[in-house]
DNA sequence: CCGGCAAATGAACGACCGTTCAGGGGCAGT
DNA sequence: ACTGCCCCTGAACGGTCGTTCATTTGCCGG
């Protein structure tokens, strides 16, 4: 057998109804995000989201200029508003930093339980992007974490967090670091089939984030 | 300009050195974990990684019988190998779950700082693999989090550990997948060139977790 | 009814992919 | 010196890829 085979068997979904109901533009965005979570960037053909669209290949160019911008575009979409709806949470909980990091970890977390797709798109397959159009995306996931280091060190400053010394000092932004890991991270494995719902998920990662920064109580 | 553009330039590290010094079925090994780490197993090519070798591509096939195969054969050395010393490290720390948990995070947590590329293959192409390759892979990971999921029961049984709940009940299993999450995803930003030591990551990591599974002093 | 225009088609292009295979070199054992 | 055997080479195969483009379609204001 000579024939190149398909990472996974290019199952397009019957789709047909995608194409009535929304603009085609946003057909082809949700398209899109699907096949790039169930399959990833490389192996989804510009073919194949647009046959789950009903249109042909050529179509595609009528709305993005190539698959890489349409790549782009659904991520930087995705992570804009996931920014927006963190710094959002962040101001409206008030002045307590316990108070600032819990509603942080809520929206995070049930926004990655939700939009499993999209988080999943945004966060794996931001690699497959070429240097002109990572960059924004780098900066965005550079803001979310500053918020979470400003959220720590103002915790830390008024003494209501304890964290864990590295070295002899505070690294609060390897803190940062290892809980958005978490955080993120629970798009890869929640599904809405189990026997957690969404709101106890954000509850555990919340209670597992004020423990580990030594939040007093 | 209607050729495929490369997701990243096809440079091709130089080697040389590689030929002469091990035998060449290691120098493939080597330079596979280089190249899927830097560019991802798809955008890959046979040829690049032979080339990497100083051999061409038909090559390969005197050593492994496709690149699929050379993928799973990479990941399952080092998935064994992890698994090994993990069960290893938790046997050898006695028997107080305090002192398995922060065993196991150590080994865990410094094994993905040193051996970043290996890790980083492991972890994030094995979606890649066909449905035959990828199942042993799949088993050793659940053995992997059964581990986790077992200290955590003891800890618990035994009173010396208080996680937080999830619905008003424990859920080991999503605990220690948080947790994994985290200790993982180091081998995704941590650099040896940063300020902070393995040593020093592998403490914090263990710190934070004895922390969020409420391991008592 | 008509002209115009945005949008869709599907063949075509140039490139590259994983894999195969006939040919060839080098070296151990006899 | 000859025979196997292992390993490597590089052309070839059959196929897929992202993208372009001449052509057609369908709709809208007049």
């Amino acid at each position: 057998m000579t024939k190149r085979k398909p990472v996974r068997p290019a199952v397009v979904v019957p789709v047909a109804t995608e194409r009535e109901q929304r603009p085609p533009i946003e057909a082809i965005r949700a398209a899109a995000f699907q096949q790039f979570a169930e399959r990833g960037y490389p192996v989804v053909t510009v073919r194949d989201i647009m046959k789950a669209c009903g249109l042909t290949q050529g179509a595609l160019y009528n709305h993005f200029k190539s698959k890489d911008e349409l790549l782009h575009d659904i991520i930087a979409s995705t992570q804009g508003e996931l920014e927006r709806i963190c710094q959002q949470a962040v101001t409206a909980a008030g002045d307590d930093p316990r108070a600032k990091l819990a509603a942080f970890v809520r929206v995070y977390v049930m926004r990655h339980c939700r939009l499993r797709v999209e988080a999943l798109v945004a966060n794996r397959e931001i690699g497959w992007l070429d240097a002109a159009h990572v960059a924004d995306i780098r900066r965005s996931r550079r803001a979310i974490r500053d918020v979470v280091v400003g959220i720590l060190r103002q915790g830390v400053e008024s003494g209501l967090f304890d964290p864990p010394l590295t070295g002899g000092r505070q690294d609060l932004k390897a803190i940062a670091m290892a809980l958005l890991d978490q955080w993120t991270h629970v798009s890869m494995w929640y599904g809405p089939g189990g026997e957690i719902t969404e709101e106890e998920m954000a509850q555990l990662y919340a209670d597992m984030a004020l423990r580990a920064v030594g939040a007093r109580p």
